[in-house]
RNA sequence: GGGCCCGUAGCCUAGCAUGGAUAAGGCGACGGCCUCCUAAGCCGUAGAUCGCGGGUUCAAAUCCCGCCGGGUCCGCCA
């Protein structure tokens, strides 16, 4: 709704301004500042043209604009009652579907895809937890989209995990723990050797041979470890409701022959050195390296499957985006680069920089790492104990518990911009007394329990009123209207951080509301107008919240 | 060495795309609020050379240049 105030403003403005100088402000709805550009050429001062300009449109302000201003030399614009009444009653009305857009076309999210060699830490959690977000988004806005786990099935490190299970076998653990065991333990074996190292690393290069091959015995070994690791990683994202659409092994490119396309498009674009390895040539296109695409024995690389990969991806889709550690940045290019040299359309990929530890950055392979599913549980464990007091069925109590955890969790990783960096901290991760993801939920809670009570006292009518309206009540119902402007930005600039700001926004506004205004004590037609806003509020609040991969909760 | 990212109160962060009105929150500190719709809440106080230096501009946290500090990448690894 806060789209069409914007578009009428806009329209008033046309003759004098373009949209680039109306913007929302805190001192007023929306504001413009073109009277500060023109004040040069025109050579009058700011005020002065502002008002010239006020009085020309003042005379027919549209629908939706209250009252015009000029403060300072800026054109303020304030929403005005039908407004506001509109605003509200979208919001009752649409329900469930408020914030819906009707974008179209054919999304690809591929998130996540963390190699199978051990459990999801909390550095592939910051990876989840954007894509599945930015997937919600997409879906809220419209679009068909699809969830990939892109996995590596044939690397090193993969082979190296299938040969730390023939030697020591897997533990009874969760099955991505288990394997995580096995892969560093043989890690350990290499590090303390370099005899033993280099007999493991040539039997690595056989077993990565003889599965690109297709031999039968090997690729059931690979096979069962991958699946072993996926099985776990897919439990761990499961308890924080995230799910993938399709898990796309890296070998499937080999076998459908999209990797013998990829490399024979590039050959015939000239852009191939066959020099005991293939390399393509980018020095000749101005930078430092050739890339590698296929090994002296015929084997693949990582780059040249992504590359069959991405050209599936065009096949399929309108719009492709990757989800992606910040140290991947050097070969997002240039696979970003080949495909354009290629004349297939380059990714859309979000970076974020890394998680990292009080004491370092992480490794797998070193052991040296905290498990998603260990950080899950602490955090539930800290919110049970909140809970533990509350007047509640024990199961309510674990079920509440558990949904203000994978919120505490969800939401703090969506929160921070992905271009910053992340020192994990265990007393911030388990503090709960934040303005956070259960603050919101607790807002929610609160609305729910004013309509409940409504309900029960036999006074359910919601009616809203512009004329009643507060100050902090218009700013309320402001923000509520902005629903899609936010989500339509992070469809742009794919930064869902901004779309948590938006929700967690809200509850702060909502607070604020409930602070300075009684609803049920309230006589009549007062009563019906602040339902209404609450109502609104709550249907915000819950679609914010699912969107944001949280479950609304009603109680808490 | 080169590329990319970050640097905003004691701590964590928003704002930077598209320059504009007293730089906005949280944690921590201090002082208050439950006969009142959920105190996982709220109110108030203290706390900022927006890393440093230059430049552009009527106007810079925001744009440009240089520097400093931290992170990260530069494999026939992924």
């Amino acid at each position: 709704m806060f789209r069409v105030f914007r578009k009428e403003v806009e329209k008033c403005l046309e003759d004098f301004s373009d949209e680039r100088f109306i913007r929302e402000s805190e001192h007023a709805d929306l504001t413009c500042t073109v009277a500060f550009k023109l004040a040069k050429e025109k050579r009058k001062k700011p005020a002065d043209i502002a008002e010239e300009i006020v009085e020309s449109i003042s005379t027919e302000l549209p629908d939706y604009v209250g009252s015009v201003e000029v403060v300072n030399g800026y054109i303020n614009f304030y929403a005005s009652m039908e407004f506001l009444e509109d605003a509200v009653n979208v919001i009752l009305d649409e329900d469930e579907d408020y914030g819906s857009m009707t974008e179209q076309g054919n999304v690809l999210i591929e998130h996540t895809s963390a190699n199978p060699d051990g459990p999801l830490h909390i550095g592939h959690l910051r990876n989840s937890i954007i894509g599945d977000t930015l997937s919600r988004i997409f879906k809220k806005a419209g679009f068909n989209v699809r969830t990939q786990y892109y996995t590596n099935d044939m690397g090193r490190q993969i082979a190296l995990a299938v040969l730390g299970i023939r030697r020591f076998g897997l533990s009874d653990k969760k099955p991505d723990h288990a394997v995580a065991e096995a892969y560093i333990a043989i890690n350990r074996l290499i590090e303390e050797d370099e005899k033993v190292a280099e007999q493991i690393n040539q039997e690595a290069d056989q077993i990565m041979l003889k599965y690109e091959l297709g031999d039968e015995d090997v690729s059931l070994e690979f096979k069962n470890m991958v699946e072993k690791a996926l099985e776990g990683i897919r439990q761990t994202l499961e308890s924080l409701n995230i799910k993938h659409d399709e898990v796309i092994w890296e070998s499937e490119f080999i076998r459908n022959g999209y990797v013998d396309m990829i490399l024979k498009r590039i050959d015939e674009m000239g852009l191939l050195i066959k020099d005991g390895a293939w390399y393509i040539d980018l020095v000749s296109k101005g930078y430092e390296k050739n890339v590698v695409v296929r090994r002296e024995n015929g084997t693949s690389l990582y780059i040249t499957r992504d590359l069959a990969y991405h050209a599936w991806k065009n096949e399929n889709f309108d719009r492709f985006i990757n989800i992606l550690g910040a140290d991947h940045k050097l070969i997002g290019k240039q696979l970003s680069d080949i495909l354009a040299l290629l004349n297939l359309k380059p990714p859309e990929i979000v970076f974020f920089e890394f998680v990292s530890l009080p004491e370092g950055s992480m490794s797998t392979r070193k052991g040296k790492f905290i498990s998603a599913d260990e950080l899950i549980e602490k955090v539930y464990q800290e919110a049970y104990e909140i809970i533990k007091e509350k007047d509640m069925p024990e199961e309510e109590k674990k079920r509440v518990a558990r949904s203000v955890a994978v919120g505490a969790l969800r939401f703090d990783f969506v929160r921070l911009a992905p271009e910053k960096s992340m020192t994990f901290d265990w007393k911030k991760a388990l503090d709960f007394e934040r303005q956070t993801a259960s603050y919101i939920q607790y807002s929610h809670a609160r609305a729910c329990s004013i309509l409940r009570k409504a309900v029960e006292k036999g006074m359910p009518d919601l009616e809203i009123s512009g004329e009643l309206c507060t100050q902090s009540e218009k700013d309320l119902i402001l923000h509520l209207s902005k629903f899609t402007t936010v989500l339509e930005r992070v469809i742009k600039e794919l930064r869902p951080n901004v779309f948590a700001d938006y929700v967690l926004d809200a509850a702060i506004k909502f607070n604020e509301f409930y602070r300075l205004h009684p609803v049920l004590k309230e006589e009549s037609e007062l009563r019906m107008h602040r339902l209404a806003i609450v109502d609104a509020s709550r249907i915000v609040l819950r679609n914010g919240l699912r969107v944001l991969g949280i479950e609304p909760l009603e109680k808490m």
